[in-house]
DNA sequence: GAGCGCTTGTTCGGGACCGAATATTTCGAC
DNA sequence: GTCGAAATATTCGGTCCCGAACAAGCGCTC
């Protein structure tokens, strides 16, 4: 006995206790595999890809970034990574302890601050990249050409009806 | 100029960035939809459906959990909700001091700790149930039946293929 | 029944995470 | 030019989060 439910299980047991009520069960099995394939997947690549260099995911995606739209202003990193303002002047710290990325000032507004990273950080994205890419693959591997596109698709429905609106 | 960049820009960016690249683009744009899209769901329904209970997301998870499982042993209990056991003894300590849900020694085994909803607890996972079922029936809002079924379809094989394989 | 692996939950240290409050800077109105 | 509103990054307090180290209990072997 193992204490460990598949994820089959997990979902009888969903069923069994919500039978009387009135649930919308398809936008539920998507919504909370959504969440289930994303921790699993974070957890992945954690433990694959981050292992032994120092990063938190948090911090990779901060460095991803940056690493892919260039110096950038703090708060269009912050939207961008899914993190508030105040976090990521925490990972900064963070990361700029490990010479991965500097701040410097906004040639003309003084409030901004920008970032970029160094040229170890540079190195850093460039050495992970190709493991990245490649455990991304082993994630979707049993799923076929067509059902990746229909899976961004879907997804991509789904955060920009959400982007469209918040606030 | 808000410095907000659409999905859409966000993956031109990256499609520049990694031109010249060896890149499986399929596994890149699903993945990364996965956790785009987990985060604005997360971030959606704790403005929603969890703004005002005092509730984080991480502690309506745990007692979704055991309202879903019944009474329960706290590795489980962490299993089921993609947390590590140290994380849910925190987790456990606020929640108890709101009296949403209690600890009790396991009939048999010492070591083990047990969870159940107080009375407030179950009351409370009774009121905020359809309205959480209500957003996630929003947040699905733009994709027809066949894909939520087939967006969950995919997700399980994904969750299905990293279970599979870690250890 | 003593010893020894194994399992279990907690503690600990350090980082991620958020909203609210704060300090600085910018920009428009006048 | 000066005032006030808006924008910006940081600080602060509290929670979440993890892995490693720990303490306690179980169960097997002998």
């Amino acid at each position: 006995m193992t204490g460990h439910h598949t994820l089959r299980q997990t979902e009888d047991a969903i069923g069994d206790r919500l039978g009387g009520l009135n649930v919308d069960f398809e936008a539920m099995w998507a919504v909370s595999n959504i969440y289930r394939a994303s921790s699993a997947i974070r957890n992945h690549l954690e433990q694959t890809v981050l292992r032994d260099t120092g990063l938190t995911w948090t911090g990779f995606v901060v460095m991803w970034v940056v690493w892919i739209w260039g110096e950038s202003e703090t708060r269009h990193v912050a939207a961008e990574a899914g993190i508030s303002k105040s976090t990521l002047t925490g990972v900064l710290k963070t990361l700029e302890s490990y010479r991965h990325l500097r701040r410097f000032p906004h040639p003309t507004d003084r409030r901004r601050v920008m970032l970029e990273l160094t040229a170890s950080g540079e190195r850093l994205m460039r050495s992970l990249f190709p493991d990245f890419n490649r455990q991304e693959a082993f994630v979707v591997k049993e799923l076929d050409s067509e059902q990746r596109r229909g899976l961004a698709d879907s997804l991509r429905k789904i955060v920009q009806h959400l982007e469209s609106t918040e606030r």
